[in-house]
DNA sequence: ACCTGAACACCGTTCAAGT
DNA sequence: ACCTGAACACCGTTCAAGT
């Protein structure tokens, strides 16, 4: 007689099920309910079978990057370095944003992985093809930092907004007496109706490709400049 | 009779005791050996009475931010925008590089505290005071992002490199094969000795300005081209 | 009314006992 | 030799019992 809520392992364990089977149940029910025990409970196996397929807890999040980043896809060609960075970067931060808790849990590696080194260099690569100098692709890899995985360091995620408009133009206005800088660019653009992307929210997807444009931007004309670390450090 | 390791509670438990005595143990064993045991253990109380002071643990940490906030110190002026939010954020990079768990910290707060949104309002007044439109202003925050902390998110923490060259050597062989431009770019300027950074590690400090720099660089020529998100969502 | 020890509901991982 | 249940050493927080 067994427990096993699907009435026996029929599929026996493995290395990439486990992976697949801790991906899904991040997505369906945060990452925060993830425990060793309650993965085992929803492969129908004991806490310890799961030590025979990944070492611990560490390398579970480990493997479970590399499944993610193993749905980036193949680079696409495209025509200039800033061209396929771009793409390559955006086609990174679809992937992740599939997967809510992916962000955090690549941030909270404290090393590489065979997929994260993989992504890194076909990165790398597309720079070096388009000519950039290796000193120049070192620094434009530092600059844009944890963006190469698609998405920003907020400052803060943004309190979700009250639903009652009163609620929340009295919150403005409290707020308004303290941090009155803060208040005007989140509510900037709500007076005229230009189409700014400020004032109904943030936009996310802008915000990415503005700082990233600023940041490929600037690599490209430093790049047209020759510049070089040697005569600027 | 009590097992209180400093014979007795001279000062009486405050908020702001529990705040700083949680800094300097954060700072003396690590963020990780920080828990409300041992925070009470070394207040010589018993774990409930924290709950005075802090509601639960996340307002324990929202509260270590604030203090490491506090250390900033006052904006010093300078000679428009462009400096003065360089400085600004150079000096909170100071101020966190002092502690070393902050940074790690200020990133997993869910949610803005006193101190961390009077930083960002600081912050977006000096871009105010420079001329830049809100509009502006605010992509530029958000292009900033975690930087304003004064930290970049890196793209994973770099290996300790093995002290024995030999062995350092063999890696790189190694690496070389699966990620031939990560290796270019880590090894890149060991062979001509221009002073450039790249080759001796990376210099943080470095990187961190180059980036910064390259963004507020692009800021301040959208500036000066009037640049609006009207024209270019 | 106040304070606090024990308890609750977890966690990742070890280890020895059972098959 | 293999598998696994119980146990270990924690955790943040609740709650009822004691003063």
């Amino acid at each position: 007689m067994t427990r096993q809520a699907d009435g026996g392992r029929r599929t026996p364990l493995s290395r990439d099920r486990v992976l697949r089977t801790a991906v899904a149940l991040a997505d369906r029910s945060g990452i925060d309910a993830l425990s060793m025990r309650s993965l085992a409970q929803e492969l129908g196996v004991v806490p310890m079978a799961l030590y025979k397929h990944v070492a611990n807890k560490e390398q579970l999040l480990d493997g479970m990057v590399d499944v993610v980043v193993g749905e980036i896809g193949p680079p696409d060609g495209g025509d200039g370095w800033k061209d396929a960075v771009r793409g390559r970067i955006l086609a990174t931060r679809h992937a992740l944003l599939r997967h809510p808790w992916a962000a955090r849990v690549v941030e909270s590696r404290p090393g590489p992985t065979p997929g994260t080194l993989g992504h890194l260099d076909s990165l790398i690569g597309m720079f070096r093809a388009g000519g950039l100098s290796a000193d120049l692709t070192h620094h434009a890899m530092h600059a844009l930092g944890g963006r190469v995985w698609g998405f920003t360091q907020e400052l803060f995620p943004a309190p979700p907004p009250s639903a009652d408009p009163e609620v929340r133009a009295a919150v403005l206005r409290e707020a308004a007496v303290h941090y009155p800088y803060i208040v005007e660019i989140a509510t900037a653009g709500a007076a005229h109706d230009d189409g700014s992307v400020v004032g109904g929210g943030c936009d996310d997807r802008f915000e990415f490709e503005f700082a990233l444009d600023l940041l490929l931007d600037g690599i490209e004309r430093l790049h047209r400049q020759g510049w070089s670390s040697a005569r600027h450090g």
